[in-house]
DNA sequence: CGCAATTGATTTAACGCTACTTTTTACAAC
DNA sequence: GTTGTAAAAAGTAGCGTTAAATCAATTGCG
């Protein structure tokens, strides 16, 4: 099954004219007298005649279409980043092409070779967690393929990143946790490669240290999946829970991870924020009905996606080669509920 | 800027051959030596040669993608039906164009014009709850564009549908508040346009009916927006909060419904199940952790993308035009939790 | 040995479009 | 009537690919 639609040879037929002739009339060249021009125009109109932007593709070598990788379309955080993404392309006449990487190295390394293969016109990508190899995206680069990263970014290659003030998020959230009385605070963060995870833990350490907290190691675990295995998850909360000297507040630096925390703790008939103050990234608004309300780090989201398509959309349309670029930081909101607020 | 990849062209004057020989030597013709066929490919294997997809895409007319238009990608319900599409969608070797209405019959008018320009393979939609008008849908299909409708299907167009069995789904959740004790059960719909809204108010008056209780209009409610306009939503639940004979239970035939009621009730410190039973449609995972924990109508999305996907590139790949046209009709998942059970 | 069949490769055309080049037409000037 | 010039339209090539037609060289066999 086909359709087909009309072309501007159907055009050239009809009215006994040359495709050249229809071609350029309809772009309003001066060199088509208006009349003919008139008559060209009119018939489009009558059959619908759209240009076929395959045709024009081959012809122009861009497809108008920008590549978007992220780890999980049904994360919220991404799918308002994607919201962001999609908002800009299409407002100036780009489409986005989704995938996801699912946190996997190599269904990561696929969906690149497949959408750079489809010949897309830039690339705005989260890596996964896995992702500790950067050659296929640094052969990428190389190649002169306009990226922008986003959240997960890749610091060894050097192009436009979108990113949110993590340092600051961390930093905020624990100062809060310890001005709230909370004195042995756990973290449990995403897989050590990534540099967002390195950020926000330094802003746990500055955090403590600025309040003159001795940091305990034994409180700071990984999910080297970004907690999107269930497992994880629950064996890095059970041990913290197993210490001898068990952590009373946590900071979680993933939006699967603090569900699923929160989720593991209230299973574990842990009371929060009693015994154990929460908070953590999310960017899903349902926090606020959980049971108590969650106090999250919410990275703004749309916002990040607007920044980085536009940046992209920046470095597709230069004319020359780019060399100044840009890393942007926005600021993240911490929205103070009940699961942090030590009411002892 | 832009990124050039290597074409047949470039391998046939690398090689001294002609570009014909090269691309029947790649697609290992038997008429090509093997020697020759061995050099071409490494040759290409070297210089890591990838067909253009454009330029295939303009000789075999078609593009190997597919447009899928929902509402809203952060909703969890699309954000899993696009994970099911997308997952058969690239095993096949096809791409996924996402685009949202938003709820907007313009919007997704433009995005048709837009998509079908694109000229896409074919395409999935599930259409803005505004949508009331079906004519350029109907000149799509009757232009041989395979299309396949899911949850908010349009009943005129004779393709392939899937959908939930909304009937089934609601005569359950209702039944289950009887069986509960509720008494008076209020609902609260989406736009009375759309079919689902049908079938699921159809499944809530065939459970009141069967267990003899009489039905009354005062409480049903409508929201024309589907719930993505908040005060909709508050206009709905106050209306009926505002009743003589007010509701003691309420189904919610909608996720954005279900979580901005479960919202507004909370705020408005309605005891939830005491004072109001709540059970809605919603397809996110947090619902678990809300206090009370919600119970929830919860839609296999996933398959649904996976099954719509899989009938789209049937009728795409099909040779002779398709009239049997199926309706699959998934069964939902009742999950029971806290706000539907009556204990007093 | 000579011709047909086979093998292996080249040329051509086409997908739809547009930029570049060329031809045709119209009309004014001489 | 010829020439010049500008305007208007037509023709051509090329983006990357492949199917179909064509061509050249080798092989087989009477």
């Amino acid at each position: 099954m086909k359709f087909e639609a009309a072309t501007i040879k159907d055009i050239a037929r009809a009215l006994g004219l040359s495709t050249s002739t229809v071609s350029r009339a309809l772009r309003d060249s001066h060199e088509i007298s208006e009349a003919t021009k008139k008559k060209i125009r009119d018939y489009a109109a009558e059959i619908n005649y759209r240009p076929n932007p395959v045709a024009l593709s081959l012809k122009e070598k861009r497809t108008l279409s920008i590549g978007v990788v992220v780890s999980e379309i049904a994360n919220t955080f991404f799918s308002q980043v994607i919201n962001g993404i999609e908002s800009i392309a299409y407002k100036n006449g780009y489409n986005v092409i989704i995938t996801q990487s699912r946190e996997s190295l190599e269904r990561e390394q696929m969906i690149l070779d497949y959408l750079t293969s489809r010949s897309i016109d830039g690339l705005i990508i989260s890596i996964s967690s896995e992702t500790n190899d950067f050659t296929s995206l640094k052969q990428l680069h190389e190649k002169k393929l306009p990226i922008v990263f986003f959240d997960r970014v890749v610091e060894e290659i050097n192009t436009h990143k979108v990113i949110t003030d993590n340092f600051q998020g961390v930093y905020q959230a624990t100062t809060h946790l310890i001005k709230n009385k909370f004195k042995r605070i756990g973290i449990i963060a995403s897989n050590a490669n990534l540099a967002i995870t390195r950020e926000r833990l330094a802003g746990y350490l500055q955090a403590l240290t600025d309040n003159k907290i001795t940091v305990d190691r034994s409180l700071i675990r990984y999910c080297s999946h970004g907690g999107s295995d269930v497992e994880e998850v629950e064996t890095a909360v059970k041990d913290l829970l197993k210490l001898k000297k068990k952590p009373d507040a946590l900071v979680l630096l993933a939006d699967k991870i603090t569900t699923e925390t929160f989720s593991i703790l209230k299973r574990e008939k842990i009371q929060i924020p009693k015994d154990m103050g929460v908070i953590g990234f999310n960017n899903s608004k349902y926090t606020s009905l959980f049971a108590p309300a969650l106090s999250v780090i919410r990275q703004p989201a749309f916002e990040m996606g607007e920044k980085a398509a536009t940046l992209l959309l920046n470095l597709i349309e230069s004319k020359r080669a780019v060399t100044d670029f840009k890393l942007e930081s926005l600021t993240p909101e911490i929205i103070i509920r009940e699961s942090s607020q030590n009411n002892r």
